[in-house]
DNA sequence: ATGGTTGATGAAACTAGTTACATCTGTCAA
DNA sequence: TTGACAGATGTAACTAGTTTCATCAACCAT
């Protein structure tokens, strides 16, 4: 009697107890109920929920060597594009009956690993992370351990993880080919800081070995609304000014967009303004903005089919590219034929 | 020999058996190190290390019966204002060796008790929700399984659960008064859903209850970008024209700027907008957005600190309501004395 | 009537840790 | 010299499940 109410939770010896039956026997109706006969199954049943039984994830973790959760490494939550990826993420997972435990890294590769190091210690089956560069510490902590891990936002066969996500230099490409046709020759290219990320790091290559006789300069600041606004400021005191502004992220476009109106620059009709990644509110900016279409959501969703698959078949899945579409808005135009 | 190489992960019988001890000196090395000679526990570290283990979490949680980690509830990720909390709950929990599982639930008070129930089966120690909002099952849930949960976005010292958050009537009442303290008498007022967010509720009624005077006429529009923009293209058809516009939330002021700003509507000149959030954009858009600051980030932090008291000491923390501070930009102005 | 097969169930040994209790050694005071 | 006690360590019993293997009854064919 005490057991069941002042005693704390029930286990699978109470229920057993409950309803007359070995422990093997409650097991079995949890993991294979077709082996036990109706009418047990029913007592048991009545049993488990008479004690408001759940069987304790650790318990089974311990016993299965499953503890069905996987980690992801997101660089920031202040960015709506990774938002974006973690929603879809988690919704897909829990259809594989998997956890989602979230983790940031603020773009640094230390703390990648470092919190990388937590996920696993906490029992992360596998681990899902942005982009292809990391810590050695974090490949030989995945290598010890033999994780699972899934790269997105970045697409590339013959890298040594799976990756699941787009061609971010033809990304950028199709971005700047849209403004080339416009007739646009100098374009000012505003990125977010290259050096510990290598989606803008491929974003800007894809631009630099490429562009038809288009005259880039480049700005890097703070990949921020507020860096977009910086950026505005610093191209338009630039000395020989750019007829369109190519930036690398729709958070830059948007700053950029509000820096320009603010200064009084006119949208596409002074300046041709171009956005990368293709946010829910870019759609509805003023003057809405021309991207490039990204499916983060897709991206969320098979990255996690891929570990999702990966832990639960232990087949390395294959690499995944998701397509990038132009999407032209109303913040671009034909360039002014002035000539420069 | 084969146990180390061919076998999968070292367990403490290994790391015992290399040292030379028993497992509870194993044990006893992690959890009261003091206890252990010196020698000893050197001899146990060196074999910890050349085997490369870890710990168990699940096998710790089965014994100790903590996991160590906790669920966070929110409605959506999509709004910048959830995942800026979740971002500082998360880092406010590492400090405490707590991991955070987020799931989402739409608003939907019936997902959120599915969701909670799935957080509680893996195991968590504690939950964070927001609003005060809940489905039956889930305070039976909670009641059930003597869970600790506090609620965020919302103070009321007098709800069942404890609330960490601001006074979301004083919030709106104090965003109005500063219309109204410029001269604006005729308000319209853009909000979320408001059925199933009682911060939307809360909001509005500190509106209804409170203003002096002024004539306001309400918008309900989803909660996005987009919305702002349906509701601005709503107001701009209403007959009698409001001078000021006072959005309930700044995603939706963003929109309401846009969609003036494409309607050639100039804002504070012809129309003052006001938002409610301060999102870290707001002070970048054009023109900069006057609203008032919600501290989402001391909110997550602060929420982190109560939960892990709580799971911690046994102890229900205590409410904690955090200000909201008025911050006039250039979305606002003086009302033209046209009287309407 | 007897042996073989199947279906349902239970006993006990696992999983990887923690911990209560027992044991052993060494020091110190009586 | 002996008893008391502290310090260090080990033994074995826990935690809450899963799983292997054994058992037993029922049914069918011989």
């Amino acid at each position: 009697m005490q057991r069941n109410t002042s005693r704390k939770r029930a286990n699978l010896r109470d229920v057993a107890a409950a309803a007359g039956v070995s422990v093997a026997t409650v097991s079995r109706v949890m993991n294979a109920p077709e082996t036990v006969a109706e009418a047990t199954r029913k007592k048991v049943e009545e049993a488990m929920n008479s004690l408001h039984w759940v069987p304790s994830a650790a318990a089974r973790a311990i016993n299965t060597g499953r503890t069905r959760f996987v980690g992801a490494l997101v660089p920031t939550l202040d960015n709506a594009i990774f938002a974006r990826m973690l929603a879809s993420m988690e919704s897909r997972l829990a259809t594989h009956r998997l956890s989602l435990v979230v983790a940031t890294t603020d773009n640094d590769p230390a703390r990648e690993a470092e919190k990388a190091k937590g996920l696993v210690d906490i029992g992360a089956e596998g681990l899902i992370v942005s982009g292809v560069t990391h810590a050695p510490e974090f490949y030989s902590l995945i290598e010890r351990c033999q994780l699972p891990v899934v790269s997105t936002s970045f697409y590339d066969p013959h890298y040594q993880l799976p990756t699941i996500g787009y061609d971010n230099a033809a990304a950028a490409r199709t971005a700047l080919a849209h403004l080339t046709d416009l007739g646009h020759s100098r374009v000012a290219v505003v990125h977010g800081p290259s050096a510990s990320n290598d989606r803008t790091q491929a974003r800007i290559a894809g631009l630099e070995n490429h562009s038809p006789k288009s005259d880039l300069s480049f700005y890097e600041v703070p990949l921020s609304i507020a860096g977009g606004c910086e950026a505005g400021r610093n191209v338009l005191q630039a000395e020989k000014q750019p007829t369109a502004i190519l930036c690398l992220s729709d958070v830059l476009a948007s700053g950029v967009l509000f820096e320009l109106q603010r200064q009084g620059v006119s949208v596409p009709q002074e300046k041709s303004v171009m956005g990368l990644d293709d946010l829910a509110g870019s759609a509805h900016l003023f003057p809405e903005l021309s991207t490039v279409h990204l499916p983060v959501s897709r991206m969320g969703a098979a990255a996690a089919d891929a570990i999702a698959a990966w832990v639960e078949t232990q087949k390395v899945p294959a690499a995944c590219l998701l397509r990038s579409d132009l999407v032209i808005r109303a913040s671009t135009a034909a360039a002014a034929s002035d000539g420069g």
